[in-house]
DNA sequence: ATCCTAAGTGGAAACGTTTCCACTCACAGT
DNA sequence: ACTGTGAGTGGAAACGTTTCCACTTAGGAT
């Protein structure tokens, strides 16, 4: 491979021209500078990114950890981030944690991973953290934000929906749908964010007069499959409800799918409900109710604000973007 | 942050000890090695990934191109062939492309970032590369995989289903269930599995003494959404056929709703078959009759292929996997 | 003429590792 | 007593950049 030095002794000038013209930093004469990238050409040149990150300390590069690979949650997340980052110049590094139960672990390891790659700045998914495990992050990296997880002590660096809210607006629809008997089906205990929309959900059925100790409930564990399990489990224990909660819309696709073969219909037998808001929704048989949850927005704006803190720029930063409750037929209305 | 010297110096040794010390390379006393090691814990040193990449020139890492993102397909290949390499101690670092359109360059492009960031090899996926595009690829970095993709001059760095037999044994299963009108959803030109697995299925109606020609098609691009719109499209020409064959299981989610738009259900008016055999198609509403393809083994394969190639490893290699029909409910047995 | 400025330039130093070579011991074999 | 041998060690050189400083030159102001 050729070196900057290959460069410059071809040219016939010194190494800081060379680099002088790569970076279009200092003064060069247009003279030197057409030798120079003449020189690159026949050489092949390709500068040496570890050369440059050792020097200078910066790598224009942003490290995102993503708790799973599969599933159709995270993707479009990361298909949002690397848009952005594209469109500013800059390049992504991702790292993924294998399961659920080992996400604490694997977003330690994924944070060092990626400030050991230099990376300039971090983007954490993951409810599970706690909030030691944060502060080990802002150790490692003090230029990170969270997604989806809030900490008190690094409240400017989170960004995440208000999930107590749409919890409750899940509740409100398919009360004001006519619904009174609910069961749902949740995810992990250890998520954050699945407890908060539970507590949001079942807090609204409060005010309205139900025992949130009498509604049925299942645990999942965000995955289809799980979620399909779960709604035979519901569904073979007693079937006093009229509406079906899901935590996450993979559990309700699952769920769908448990009903079904269990004899009922949706949503002539039972109404589903799900959770996010992914695209898949709108295409399954029925297409599906759910909680339209703005990921790719709130996304781009920790993003932004990760931007801002790493290279100073001052990209817009909005908080609080709204969910909304996104009608579809898999929910009847009653009244 | 502390360097290596650093923490030489605390412990009292050379820097060559040190290195030693971590490497666990030549030979160092227990007094000493203790004493490095209590170094660095007070230190909290990390050892710089840039300064060991550029005087070692290897990285430990292997870098994948993905296409796209978003979806489900990708998804759990990345997953098998990350478990792998953690199983192994390497890391990996993923690429992405934009669009599906833009995949040559995106892969070019993306093959430059990961050898630029000292991958010591690379796994490509994406059927619309040019022969071109693959010796490029091989300049950049000749320790490479080609995933779903054959290049002559490649053979054998080159793992793929046989697209030709898995369309083929569609057709077979279809027909034998009874099947004599037939439709498709077909993927985009650019992508050559595509082209080979609808070869092998028309040609096998071919020998059934059904002339490809007549057989209705619609083009799609992978995506669910792209699925429903060519079922709808291929519904309101006529409704001449039985059963509709789509290129992934994807468009064939976005058929089954489609069709469910269109009035029909499936499978009793309507028979809907899929390819690839993704983790969601046991759970559609009506589950989907797809054809397998062992697509986690064929990426585990060509990562151990690399693995050999970069590491001297000897990891099993096996071709030739072959892919079946998984019967479920979205395909009626008229005979 | 003399000074000052600014453009243009070359090359040494620094970034933090690994590797290699040269060196010192201690100890076993003659 | 004299030589090998090999474990243990320190430190210089090298990896390929960027940055900074010192230097030359040309041109305008005095």
């Amino acid at each position: 491979m050729a070196t900057i030095k290959d460069v410059a002794k071809r040219a016939g000038v010194g190494v800081g021209t060379v680099s002088r013209v790569i970076a279009g930093s200092g003064p060069v004469s247009a003279e030197a500078a057409s030798r120079v990238r003449r020189a690159i050409e026949e050489l092949r040149f390709r500068p040496s990114h570890a050369a440059r990150v050792l020097q200078k300390g910066q790598s224009q590069t942003i490290g995102v950890f993503v708790p799973l690979v599969h599933g159709a949650f995270y993707t479009p997340i990361l298909h949002a981030i690397y848009t952005t980052l594209r469109a500013y110049g800059r390049h992504m590094v991702v790292d993924f944690g294998q399961t659920l139960e080992s996400e604490r672990q694997d977003a330690l390891d994924g944070a060092e991973f990626l400030t050991d790659r230099g990376c300039d700045g971090l983007i954490v998914m993951g409810t599970a953290l706690k909030p030691a495990d944060i502060e080990h992050i802002a150790e490692l990296q003090p230029k990170f934000v969270l997604l989806n997880r809030c900490a008190p002590h690094f409240r400017a660096q989170c960004f995440a929906p208000d999930h107590h809210a749409a919890g409750a607006a899940a509740a409100r629809a398919l009360w004001e749908a006519g619904h009174r008997r609910f069961a749902v089906i949740e995810g992990p205990k250890s998520s954050l964010d699945n407890q908060q929309r539970m507590r949001g959900f079942l807090g609204t059925l409060a005010e309205h007069g139900i025992d949130p100790e009498g509604v049925p409930r299942e645990q999942g564990d965000f995955s289809p499959e799980s979620g399909r399990t779960a709604a035979q489990a519901l569904l073979a224990r007693a079937r006093t409800f009229t509406a079906l909660f899901c935590a996450n819309d993979e559990m309700a696709i699952g769920a769908l799918a448990g009903v079904r073969e269990a004899g009922l219909t949706v949503p002539g037998d039972l109404s589903v409900m799900g959770y996010d808001g992914i695209d898949l929704t709108a295409l399954t048989v029925p297409p599906l109710t759910t909680v339209l949850i703005p990921w790719r927005q709130i996304a781009t704006c920790a993003l932004h604000h990760l931007l801002n803190l790493c290279y100073g720029m001052s990209l817009p930063v909005e908080r609080d973007i709204p969910a909304q409750v996104l009608w579809r037929e898999s929910v009847a209305r009653l009244s």
